[in-house]
RNA sequence: GCUCCCGUCGUCUAGGGGUUAGGACACGAGCUUUUCAAGCUUGCGACACGGGUUCGAUUCCCGUCGGGAGUACCA
């Protein structure tokens, strides 16, 4: 089934009935912003709610800003975030190309219809007059080039003059413009810039080449961060220059550092890579980014990804910029590390532990000791370092648990638990923790006073799972090989 | 400066003309437990300020203050 979104067009009352077609379009700076990815999250859910188009569009217009390898890696982080679009690079779509800079001509022409309509012009001042102009303390362009008249314009064009498309401004009035965010939002019409439309390499400018493009690729809901608010007026009048009709908007509230500042690096980590780096799983980091700016209405706040396609709703989207707060992050990741299944995890552990040295060949083992660490870690890589001893005997023993739990008497007494451990005809954690405890009773001490010293001598420290899982995993014959080791070396 | 947006616990937020202003993270205490986590219980903690409107404003309106964004041949 198919929903549909229903525009009244309330000029001519007349309705018309469109898919739902949503797009993000980040300029590709080298990574994939964690604000981007809530932007196009956003996106993602509204259009897969609505059994619509999610569109990915690369705009790299800016050659001066150009950096190799830089689509590339942010597409491969939408990916590991598990954001898959319809339409994009590698992907194909009846409305591509979709990488701006392979789109040119079509720009070009639009800005042509503008100039001939006398809705944009040729500005041919240099920039130094410009830079002129604002040092002096002007604000918009002083619009000398409009009365250039036409002939001159097309000559000196032709001629290989420099220059850029600049759009008309009409005197007075206002735009007035529905965010559905933020409702009706009005701008002085006087207050805006003849803006450049197209500048003089032959490139679009960002409020061209964005309207041109969500027109033909026929999106009907624009979502991005707020940022764009103040521009969106000049990209309604190029809609109605075009006679195109103006898409849905609706500005996100930003993310902020702590110090409520736009959130940036410097501040701290912002690339979603940096995320995934450091041992965050993509549903926590996409849960926790869904939560900056919105919620269900209700008490429920772990959500998949599909968990949240079901419940998003831009109705709820708060106006006020969201802290990106670490510390709730983490818990999420621990809350998701908990409902994954151990397998799941199997694929982003054995490398790290491979890093680490370690000779991972048993899965089925490896499986085993997640399942026993991965509730009391809070990111996937601190499996790294829990997982040790799981691999390698112990090389040293925590001081502190030592001279805490390990007494004069003790190694007698680990030395008798190792032999009923020897002697238990199955080596699973219920007939070890009998054989232990019968041997704590017939010693007549409380079992704790051989918990504590078995646990350390088989891991080296004095915390972890639950002692007699931990042992039926690593292994009878592991087990019994640590506790003669530790009893010859701590006495 | 100008324009626009925003303003509920430290943080993310619910709520909305009459509520003991709810939840989550973090922090404190306790319970549980073989340790560590987790979990459970509990504590601390907020409607920026000033005017209106109203019988009654945290909620609606105006102003102030505060914060943010934009103000490029960047997106």
């Amino acid at each position: 089934m198919v929903f549909f979104v229903v525009f009244f067009h309330s000029m001519r009352r007349k309705v018309f009935v469109m898919p739902v077609r949503t797009r993000f379009a980040p300029s590709p700076t080298g990574y994939l912003h964690v604000g981007g990815l809530r932007t196009a999250l956003y996106a993602y859910l509204f259009a897969r709610q609505h059994g619509g188009t999610f569109i990915l569009r690369i705009e790299d217009t800016d050659q001066s800003r150009k950096v190799d390898g830089a689509m590339e890696r942010l597409i491969e982080a939408l990916e590991w975030s598990g954001l898959q679009y319809d339409e994009g690079p590698g992907k194909g779509g009846a409305a591509g190309p979709y990488i701006q800079s392979q789109r040119l001509p079509l720009y070009r022409e639009h800005a042509d219809r503008l100039i001939a309509e006398g809705k944009a012009y040729r500005c041919f001042c240099t920039p130094q007059r410009l830079e002129t102009m604002r040092s002096a303390g002007a604000t918009k362009y002083d619009r000398l080039c409009r009365s250039v008249t036409t002939d001159e314009s097309r000559k000196r064009a032709e001629a290989g003059e420099p220059h850029v498309v600049r759009m008309v401004i009409p005197d007075g009035g206002e735009v007035l413009l529905h965010d559905e965010i933020r409702g009706d939002v009005s701008f002085a019409m006087d207050l805006l810039d003849d803006q450049v439309l197209l500048k003089s390499d032959g490139f679009p400018t960002y409020h061209l080449a964005v309207v041109v493009d969500d027109h033909h690729m026929g999106v009907t809901h624009v979502i991005r961060g707020e940022e764009w608010l103040p521009s969106t007026p000049k990209h309604v009048l190029l809609y109605r220059y075009f006679g195109w009709d103006v898409p849905s908007f609706s500005h996100l509230p930003l993310l902020l550092n702590p110090d409520r500042s736009k959130l940036s690096k410097r501040q701290g980590d912002v690339a979603v890579e940096d995320y995934r780096d450091k041992g965050y799983l993509r549903e926590a980091l996409v849960n926790f980014v869904a939560f900056l700016g919105w919620n269900p209405g209700d008490e429920r706040e772990i959500f998949t990804l599909e968990g949240l396609v079901k419940e998003f709703s831009l109705d709820r989207v708060g106006k006020a910029g969201a802290v990106f707060n670490i510390e709730k992050l983490n818990w999420m990741n621990q809350q998701h590390l908990k409902l994954k299944h151990d397998a799941d995890l199997l694929p982003l552990v054995r490398p790290l532990l491979a890093a680490k040295g370690y000779a991972v060949t048993d899965d089925a083992y490896l499986v085993k000791v997640i399942g026993l660490l991965k509730e009391r870690i809070v990111l996937v890589n601190d499996f790294s370092d829990a997982a040790g001893y799981f691999f390698r005997d112990p090389e040293t023993y925590d001081e502190a648990a030592k001279n805490k739990n390990w007494k004069p008497e003790t190694g007698a007494h680990v030395r008798i638990v190792t032999d009923a451990f020897s002697a238990s005809p199955s080596f699973d954690a219920a007939s070890l923790e009998a054989a232990l405890r019968t041997v704590a009773e017939s010693l007549g001490v409380g079992a704790g006073k051989l918990i504590h010293p078995v646990r350390l001598a088989v891991s080296g420290v004095s915390n972890g799972p639950s002692l007699f899982h931990m042992l039926e995993v690593l292994g009878k014959e592991s087990v019994i090989r640590r506790l003669h080791a530790a009893v010859e070396r701590l006495g």
